[in-house]
RNA sequence: GCCGCGAUAGCUCAGUUGGUAGAGCGCAUCCAUGGUAAGGAUGAGGUCUCGGGUUCAAAUCCCGAUCGUGGCUCCA
């Protein structure tokens, strides 16, 4: 075992041992486990207030236990010793726990002793409280927890910590949170005024500025045309649409409660917003006869879902209620499954490289025993065993996960790891067996009989809104210069130089950056305002503008502008500035 | 949806024990014509999120709504 986790649990164990010091009688335990960065407990406070204020005192009596260098001691039990123990000390959760684990089969159960104070637990632990390093961890947050995640179950009071091996690692670790705070996309969203909400609009539905809709229609173009050199025709689909049609497909049953309906004053009929895209690219495939050299049959839009997400899971542009996807359809015959994944792979990975964000792990996401799935387990085997084979064909830097699947198929999932180091799910290859057979979609094949298609959905940005809350923060708002909202600024030193800044303007107007995939004017403004050159140019680097060309009249004297990218400058001469331009990525 | 926390000027925030609101930035005007990350002066800006309640008196205390936020649960 290794020693990180053993800290992290013994001080879960300690923060325990605190709080009975400081409560005594008043606090019931859940569990207590390390975390990837610390640890954590769930306690129940039986009518006690307890907030963030509290915390302090609490690590002051963790320290205090870890100075007295307690010894840290293993227990065993009987189920009779360990239940008559629980319910002495009215820890009502640990009874249930210790039940469970009788019912297990467990004889024995393990329990640990620091000072008085003693929990149910199967260890590992140090030996002694002493052996925490000086000033390793901090208490953090405190939240709400359903005890065993159960949302029918109490509600807990979570108190988190976050721990190290040493007092450095701690505050490395605290100045990178510090530098996610930094570039938090909801910051910079407003900062670099990219999209906005308002309470008349409600909760999730994020309004974009001129700004923010020129970074979404750059990506969406791009991913169109990425996907339209690859066989993809673009479709349309409305926005509300009957229920009846979820009810085929059978998200109605899945996600019924989460579809914002609409009622209409004509017919008795009812509708909803689409909460996603399938069931309609299903429709236009079902809108005509098609043969086996038809297929793949390939999908794709850009357009808007409607999901009444719970308001707690809101928040920023991570999870909204209008969430536009990048969304694919292929429609194919189960022998053309490898070739076509391996173009959608193909497609995630260009896209991602261009983006400067290559570091991709893919998640195999299957399905678990819960049930809710869609079809025969049979089918779900053969579709699973695609993902995997398809990952290992692919060199996919893979993992797999349970439950984690749709409801009709196992997934592919790409998460892709920012310049922090953080993991974002992003695009997904999904393989589907299922839904192609609820809406009685045929081909021909060679022998002139009727065959079902098998179907492969796909989102290569994935949630457009999502992606640009983990790309803006990637990024921190230096956007690469065919994305950026506003790609040049020019400033001029003094208003002299206005005249010679319109002569630029309109080498600019007349620039077009011949790229493939980049073929638009470019997007640049003036600066003419009376103030001096060092405050425009904050201005323009607070804005993060990749490029701010200053022209002065020494300038319009040489003919020239200075370039400055970041705080790198460069003097360039106009006849060759459009080139110059075309040059940048 | 559940457990917490919060909402004061366009932005970031201050506002003592309840007594009619402040700063910096930004904005406007004037001065300065300034060559590389804040030139100077003056001024305008607030139904203290909204609705109830307590009180002689509420930004401040209580209740509710809305929105945000830290967690939990969920994510087609």
């Amino acid at each position: 075992m290794e020693q990180l986790p053993v800290l992290r649990h013994t001080l879960a164990h300690i923060l325990a041992s605190a709080l009975t010091t400081t409560y005594p009688g008043k606090v019931k335990f859940g569990t207590g486990p390390d975390t990837d960065n610390g640890f954590y407990y769930d306690v129940f406070f039986d009518g006690l207030d307890f907030s963030e204020k509290h915390l302090p005192a609490i690590e002051k009596q963790m320290n205090k236990v870890i100075d007295q260098d307690l010894e840290i001691k293993h227990l065993e039990m009987t189920i009779d010793e360990a239940l008559k123990w629980a319910k002495k000390e009215d820890q009502t959760f640990k009874v249930e726990l210790i039940n469970d684990l009788a019912k297990e089969g467990e004889k024995v159960v393990q329990l640990y002793q620091i000072g008085d104070f003693t929990d149910l637990c199967c260890g590992p632990h140090l030996k002694r409280t002493g052996e925490v390093p000086l000033g390793c961890f901090k208490l953090n947050k405190i939240g709400g927890a359903y005890w065993r995640a159960d949302e029918s179950r109490e509600q807990m009071t979570r108190i988190s910590g976050i721990a190290f091996a040493t007092a450095e690692d701690l505050q490395a670790y605290e100045t990178m949170i510090e530098e996610a705070e930094k570039r938090d996309h909801r910051k910079l969203g407003k900062d670099l005024d990219l999209f906005t909400f308002s309470p008349l609009v409600g909760a999730g539905l994020p309004m974009f500025t001129p700004r923010g809709t020129v970074l979404r229609d750059k990506l969406t173009d791009y991913s169109l045309s990425l996907r339209a050199r690859h066989g993809f025709e673009k479709i349309w689909t409305p926005h509300i649409t009957k229920t009846d049609l979820f009810k085929v497909s059978g998200h109605w049953d899945k996600f019924g409660d989460e579809l914002f309906l609409v009622k209409s004053q004509e017919t008795s009929d009812e509708f909803a917003m689409k909460p996603m895209n399938c069931p309609h690219q299903i429709q236009i495939y079902a809108s005509r006869p098609r043969t086996y050299k038809d297929l793949p049959i390939r999908y794709m839009e850009t357009t808007t879902d409607y999901r009444d997400e719970k308001k707690g899971e809101l928040g920023g542009l991570s999870r909204v209620r209008a969430l536009t996807q990048d969304d694919s359809h292929v429609f194919l015959r189960e022998s053309q499954i490898k070739a076509e994944v391996g173009v959608l792979v193909k497609i995630v990975h260009e896209l991602y490289n261009e983006l400067g964000m290559s570091s991709l792990r893919a998640r195999l996401s299957y399905r678990d025993d819960s049930g809710g799935y869609l079809g025969e387990p049979a089918l779900w085997e053969k579709a699973q065993s695609y993902i995997k084979e398809l990952a290992i064909e692919n060199k996919l830097d893979y993992f797999e996960a349970e439950g984690e699947a749709a409801f009709y198929g196992p997934k592919i999932d790409f998460m892709a790891r920012d310049a922090i180091g953080r993991e974002h799910q992003v695009a997904t290859i999904q393989i589907d067996f299922f839904m192609a057979g609820r809406f009685g979609l045929e081909f021909i094949n060679e022998e002139g009989k009727k065959e079902t298609p098998v179907m492969l959905h796909h989102a290569t940005l994935g949630s457009i809104e999502r992606f640009l809350s983990v790309f803006i923060e990637h990024t921190n708002g230096h956007f690469p210069f065919w994305l950026a909202p506003e790609q040049v600024r020019v400033i001029t030193v003094n208003e002299q130089a206005n005249d010679y800044a319109k002569q630029i303007a309109e080498i600019l107007q007349d620039t077009t950056l011949e790229k493939p995939l980049r073929h638009n004017d470019l997007r640049f403004t003036l600066d003419l305002a009376k103030d001096n050159l060092s405050k425009k140019i904050k201005r323009g680097a607070e804005m993060k503008i990749p490029v701010m060309l200053i022209a002065g009249a020494r300038d319009a004297e040489a003919k020239q502008v200075v370039a400055r990218l970041g705080t790198e400058e460069q003097t360039i001469k106009l006849s060759q500035l459009a080139e110059f331009l075309r040059a940048l990525k």
